[in-house]
DNA sequence: GTATTTTGTATTGTGCACAATCTAAATTTT
DNA sequence: AAAATTTAGATTGTGCACAATACAAAATAC
């Protein structure tokens, strides 16, 4: 048997997704403890950030189709972590009345006094991540236009 | 309300780690379509690269925790991951003599014939991604170090 | 040599991801 | 306007991830 190249290229560590699907898990791993502290996944961290955002500009409420555009992820996976969230009492689900297809999720009260107890936690997170931050902004760029255009 | 900086860093596009768990996902969305004629998993393709490294080197079988460190998965992950890939033929799965705790996972014939229809995925999959080669290279190797050190 | 601790794997339970299917509301066609 | 199509979400089913617990085999302590 010769060896060949796809031989190299098959190799674990040759793999550029394997580093971006590793490098996901182990970041989210560091999210987890601060995370906890708020009851929240990662996940549905990612829900609160936009619900918050929207809020600072003023759109009180997202639509759900709007939350799965945002975060790329299907109604499969936001449907449950949505009816979680609201469990917990941080945000609302309703239906539109313009177009009763569909639901309108927003912050509640609690959902929204959240947001000042994450305040610090992208801080402490970029902390712990052992890369300038302005390398990190340029490996971030370079990861947005694999996002935007692959 | 005066807005801070914090505000800023909450924002969904200023996290640097949404950026590579939404790109890790779309990857491995790349890879569905071509996995799926072989009938494997993302996951599950992972432990066969490693499987068939292995192999290369004269290493018929592979200890489960040797796997779980590789992949920085753990056994809860892999038990029922490697008990589909024994199902599906590709691999069988028996205690080692020395150590009766252990399991040793090796290839079976298909397992190792599967690597020949695997050999194109890599260089269909670097096609697909937008960014020049030597630009993912440098990036790897950043990522690399974030996964190493943080 | 028995007791204790450690190690390797399995199991259970929760929460994503995502494909596939379903339903009802809205839109478009004709 | 009735029929066909599209759209917004929900549901079902499979397969990861990972924490927590369990357990037996091996190693270590005593």
């Amino acid at each position: 048997m010769i060896p060949q190249l796809s031989d190299e290229l098959l190799k674990l560590d040759n793999q550029f997704c394997f580093v971006v699907y590793a490098l996901s898990r182990k970041i989210t791993a560091h999210y987890r403890p601060l995370l906890q502290e708020l009851g929240l996944t990662y996940p549905q961290y990612l829900v609160m950030l936009v619900l918050w955002e929207r809020h600072g500009e003023g759109e009180t409420g997202s639509p759900v189709k709007y939350l799965c555009e945002r975060l790329m992820l299907d109604t499969g996976t936001l449907t449950p972590l949505l009816k979680r969230l609201e469990g917990s009492g941080w945000i609302q689900r309703a239906r539109a009345e313009e177009d009763e297809r569909s639901i309108i999720v927003s912050l509640t009260q609690s959902g929204l006094d959240l947001k000042e107890q994450a305040r610090d936690i992208p801080g402490k997170l970029v902390c712990q991540l052992s890369l300038p931050l302005d390398e990190l902004v340029a490996v971030k760029q370079q990861l947005e236009t694999l996002l935007r255009t692959s």
